[in-house]
DNA sequence: TCGGCTTAGATGTCTGACAACGACGCATTA
DNA sequence: TAATGCGTCGTTGTCAGACATCTAAGCCGA
């Protein structure tokens, strides 16, 4: 109805870059980019598929197929015969169904993030994490231990935990130090594994669960002993379903309104 | 590399019916229901896209579009130049991001489900449920509430809110005691959407949150009073995003393991 | 024994065409 | 006048065939 106004950000993709990812998943990123970030507003409908076929760069089969993958993530609808619109509510990051790390999601929040108790130490991997990563007992993992801020204030207390074989560089391992430096900069553990270990987190499974805070949680989040804290223990894949890390995330009751997309 | 065990029960499709819905996402729902019905096992190999398309009697694109839907949901892995295979863990009705309702959660456990406390009454909507359904508050919705068992186990406290205008039929309203016995009968809220009142369900938004049981909860789920439980709000919509209604879910703590598949 | 080349087979992309659907306008009819 | 039926047009869905690109495996030679 109000299509009026037309913003059309649609950059060509060239297919000469050697990224690995499919032709069709650039397009996804593109077009999610845009929505995400509001270019695209809610029930604006997109130039049909022969036209956006050609603003891309790409044939219509390469945008069907991007289009489909945005169908299914909640974030367009397509009408047979009609067109294809954007949601009218789009997924944004505090939608579990979307795989973004904590800094991100505080971000998104309009807040700033930072940490205190930050803590680094590398120590041998118990039953239950071994049996998450797939690697065997006692082999020694990477401990991340952070209490993270949105605008100094406690939201989550996280624990991320890698492989240690995971920091095997060509030249050897690669130092603790150097690691804690990187993360202290930037505050995020993804993109760590992608520019340094050159490793993509392709997916992550992540079991939900409420929690009561123990005398030793509700200390570290600053809460009463006893209240609901929501426990989020995700392990995250490569593309070819080898663990690359296992977290632990403990928020703070209200700090986030996470909402998950269902498909039927 | 085991691949010596061809389990393949692909039926043909066939475009004659007026299902409403698209040939793909009857393939889809076709693969999936193979898949969590264990007739595929985990890392199967599919067979190619052309076999794939002949054995179901669709294009090779049709075959594709489902493809990518199934990829997508973490159903299966497509490797470049090497073929498509069933995931290592292809998601169950557990998992959150499968909109499906508590009947068929508890029946996948393994358990029988029951009800206790089955009430059903007309209420005017409050503020907070209007606005979820997007209805005028203090319009009439049909409120059912249950507390669910898993073999005799309390397991859930459940309350559906639908917008009363819903059970309009041609000849008039449908009788509550109608309802009622339906629902008794087959348990499932869900079941009488589609079949009597013709809607299918697209989607669903599903707000998630830990939280602490006051007196009335602890009661209604038979635990300790200031345990934690895990609140799902649910609303779920029609295709074209019409609310249909409006759930809530208190679980008892433990009663299932939830997860979410998270693609990034 | 190792390394590079070739080849076969699979998914990814492109092109062009037609089918099916839905909204809209218009003429017809009660 | 208002409701109804029909045709048109634009869009997404499906089909067909071809080629590109990637992977794994086998072959061959150094």
């Amino acid at each position: 109805m109000d299509n009026t106004t037309p913003p059309q950000p649609f950059k060509r993709i060239f297919g000469d870059a050697n990224d690995s990812t499919t032709l069709a998943q650039r397009v996804v990123e593109q077009l999610r980019a845009l929505i995400m970030e509001g270019a695209l507003p809610p029930e604006y409908q997109l130039p049909n598929e022969p036209d956006l076929a050609t603003a891309l760069n790409v044939s219509r089969s390469t945008v069907r197929s991007a289009l489909t993958i945005l169908e299914q993530g909640g974030f367009i609808q397509r009408r047979w015969g009609v067109g294809t619109f954007i949601a009218k509510s789009p997924p944004t990051y505090n939608n579990l169904s979307i795989n973004s790390g904590v800094t991100q999601l505080i971000r998104s929040s309009g807040a700033e993030p930072g940490h205190t108790e930050f803590l680094m130490v590398t120590r041998p991997a118990s039953e239950h994490v071994a049996n998450r990563l797939s690697i065997e007992p006692g082999a020694p993992v990477v401990v991340l231990e952070r209490v993270r801020l949105a605008n100094q204030r406690i939201v989550v207390f996280c624990l991320d935990i890698l492989p240690q074989a995971l920091f095997q560089n060509s030249t050897g391992m690669i130092p603790l130090a150097e690691i804690e430096e990187y993360i202290r900069e930037n505050q995020s553990m993804y993109t760590f594994i992608r520019e340094r270990l050159g490793k993509e987190i392709h997916h992550g499974i992540a079991w939900i669960r409420p929690l009561t805070a123990e005398a030793y949680l509700a200390e570290k989040l600053a809460i009463p002993r006893g209240s609901s804290v929501l426990h989020l223990e995700q392990v995250d894949f490569s593309v070819d379903e080898e663990p690359l890390a296992l977290t632990d995330e403990y928020y703070v009751p209200d700090a986030f309104t996470f909402y998950i997309y269902r498909s039927s």
